[in-house]
RNA sequence: GCCGGCGUAGCUCAAUUGGCAGAGCAGCUGUUUUGUAAACAGCAGGUUACGGGUUCGAUUCCUGUCGCCGGCUCCA
């Protein structure tokens, strides 16, 4: 049977729960609006939503009115009852009720002439189920907010009014899930960046411009160093290239064809010259490879660049600094021969494997995107794909990893491997790619001296294998809820002087620390202890170091972590001690 | 861009049915020299996002713009 709802039927049974909620929420709607007309009303992540058409927009404020309906249908018991309709009588139930949504639904998806719906009392929808015995089943749920939503997910379809709720087995369930959220909120980068002043979004610059405040700039300074140096290792060669480029060349890419919606307008000159702000890497690296005749024996070449990117995503995509209009990326383009790709896509997995370590992210998964079956998306030929969805596939199994492969989310050039991460509220984005990319050589024309003096084409893996500094040192910040492992604290010790006549000493302390390239902060503000340490704690300082008399007699420090734990210590030993976390980069 | 919500001091929030815009924190000036999460006092801080309208009178009601938040669409 087909899937109506253009969701996994599945038997889970929250997802039956939170299926069956949303057909409850959908049973009141229609009570309480009668002309409404209902879309699709799937569980999702936490919850469910039912896409509705209104008369009349309905607002938060009409969601108490309508939750009060569905807890009366709750009471009453009312049995959920599956039956088989011929698709006849099914079109004449629908028709009936007005619902031109659901008639739709049949027309398009349903196959052979039975045509599965469910009963609520009055309310009648076309679904596969399964379903909770009776309303009376579902007890712990609520209704979150409303939001506009394309029928079938298409722009260019009626917007329908999406109203979203969560649903648990149990109160106790709801109850923590809606204290999650609550704690999310304190995780936000977004509050959290401007509280510890990491970053800032200024109008006065633009819509998605993101100022890197000093204490942001440290802690990406430190990331950027790291990257370079572990690239390095890999053998990497670092460019440095324009931000602009002449709009030939990402028409000569396709870019422009298939961008342009989403590329800032050309800069147009008196003598005909258009010039481009770069959207992406690929084209400029291509030049760099293009400066020489390569040998096979020069393969592969690995050209790497924090590059900085400019997209005139929709305002109303714009997200904090996750979704930007300018952000840099820790951008890579490997030309290799056909022979060399599984390698080197495998290097890439384990560097960006390695970099999400260090950094403590455990919680990701490995997407294969590849191309759905619209084959005008996608450049290339069948070939060509089939060859770079293997060699992806091989490479992630070589390495023992699970995937999940999701069509239509290839680039136009090639498919994919996208490390999905979440943030706080539990939403989905891609910081890592890798891609293999047959196109882009081919369109330039890319060759390189085989061993038997033949030209080949080389094919171009893209990687970015920590992402863009914005989307990572957003993730960061909700992951560590702004308390930075000392490596990338801003300010790694604060030196708390308890009275003036410490001052000297506080500042022995620090230029200590300091000759160990420690990042060190003396507090010598007329306050209390008290106060220096409470506002230490704010900022999420890694370690205090306070000094009174007793400590300046005998060379020691009292060290108070973030923690709370306090612990006196020689001023060699906590030198040494936080000089070694930081090169280590411990957690 | 579309749907819904929200914009009051640097930050967090108040302000009866439309009736003189307030508080805490932060800031500044003093005093205080302190032993592990907020010393005390004073001062200053605003065209209530911005522009129209209704009204004797608008933070409050209507309207347009801008921005932010949550979704949708998009994401090379």
């Amino acid at each position: 049977m087909s899937d109506y709802g253009e969701h996994e039927a599945t038997d889970d049974p929250l997802q039956v729960l939170r299926h069956s909620t949303a057909h409850l929420l959908a049973a009141a709607v229609m009570e309480l609006y009668p002309d409404a007309k209902y879309g699709i009303g799937p569980p999702v992540q936490d919850g469910f939503y039912y896409d509705l058409a209104f008369t009349k927009p309905i607002s938060e404020s009409d969601l108490g009115a309508i939750e009060s309906r569905m807890r009366r249908i709750v009471n009453e018991d009312r049995p959920f009852v599956h039956e088989t309709l011929t698709r006849d009588e099914a079109m004449a139930e629908f028709r009936k009720r007005g619902q031109d949504y659901k008639l739709e639904l049949i027309a398009d998806k349903v196959e052979g002439d039975e045509v599965s719906v469910y009963r609520t009392g009055d309310f009648l929808d076309l679904c596969r189920g399964p379903h909770v015995r009776s309303t009376r089943d579902l007890k712990a749920f609520k209704l979150m907010r409303v939001a506009g939503a394309y029928w079938r997910g298409d722009e260019s379809k009626p917007q329908l009014t999406r109203i979203y709720g969560t649903a648990w087995q149990t109160p106790k369930e709801l109850d923590d899930y809606l204290k999650f959220l609550e704690e999310a909120e304190k995780r936000d980068h977004k509050k959290l960046g401007k509280e510890l002043k990491l970053f800032a979004l200024d109008e006065r610059l633009g819509l998605g411009q993101v100022v890197w405040l000093p204490d942001g700039t440290t802690i990406r300074r430190e990331l950027e160093r790291w990257i370079i140096d572990e690239e390095l290792k890999r053998g990497y060669r670092h460019v440095i290239t324009p931000h602009l480029a002449k709009l030939d060349l990402y028409k000569k890419s396709g870019h422009w064809q298939l961008f342009h919606d989403t590329m800032y307008p050309p800069m147009r000159f008196e003598d005909g010259e258009e010039l481009e702000l770069r959207p992406m890497n690929c084209p400029h690296h291509i030049v760099v490879y293009d400066q020489d005749m390569h040998s096979y024996r020069d393969l592969p070449l690995r050209i790497a660049e924090l590059g900085q990117n400019y997209r005139l995503e929709k305002s109303g995509e714009l997200m904090g600094m996750v979704r930007v209009r300018s952000f840099n990326l820790n951008d890579a383009h490997i030309f290799c021969t056909p022979d060399q790709v599984i390698a080197e896509v495998r290097g890439a997995i384990e560097l960006a494997n390695y970099f999400m370590s260090v950094l403590g992210v455990d919680d990701y998964w490995y997407r294969l995107s590849v191309r759905d079956n619209v084959k005008t998306k996608w450049a290339g030929t069948d070939e060509e794909w089939e060859s770079a969805e293997a060699m992806l596939k091989e490479a992630l199994d070589s390495l023992s990893l699970p995937y999940k492969v999701s069509p239509g989310d290839a680039a136009f050039y090639g498919p994919k491997i996208d490390f999905q991460v979440k943030d706080a509220h539990r939403r989905e984005f891609t910081n890592n790619t890798v891609q293999v990319d047959y196109q882009l050589p081919k369109k330039f024309e890319l060759e390189y001296v085989a061993e038997d003096g033949s030209r080949q084409r080389p094919v171009m893996i893209h990687r970015g294998a920590f992402g863009a500094f914005e989307r990572m040192t957003a993730y960061l910040i909700e992951h560590y809820a702004g308390a930075f492992p000392t490596w990338l604290h801003p300010v790694q010790v604060i030196v708390i002087p308890i009275t003036d006549a410490q001052l000297d000493y506080a500042r022995t302390v620090a230029d200590r620390l300091r000759s160990l390239r420690l990042r060190v902060e003396v507090d010598a503000r007329s306050e209390r202890m008290q106060r220096k340490i409470r506002d230490g704690q704010a900022r999420k300082v890694p370690y205090m170091a306070i000094v009174g008399a007793r400590e300046a007699e005998a060379e020691h420090v009292n060290v108070r972590d973030r923690s709370g734990d306090q612990v006196d210590s020689s001023l060699d030993s906590f030198a040494s001690m936080v000089a070694t976390e930081v090169a280590e980069r411990r957690r």
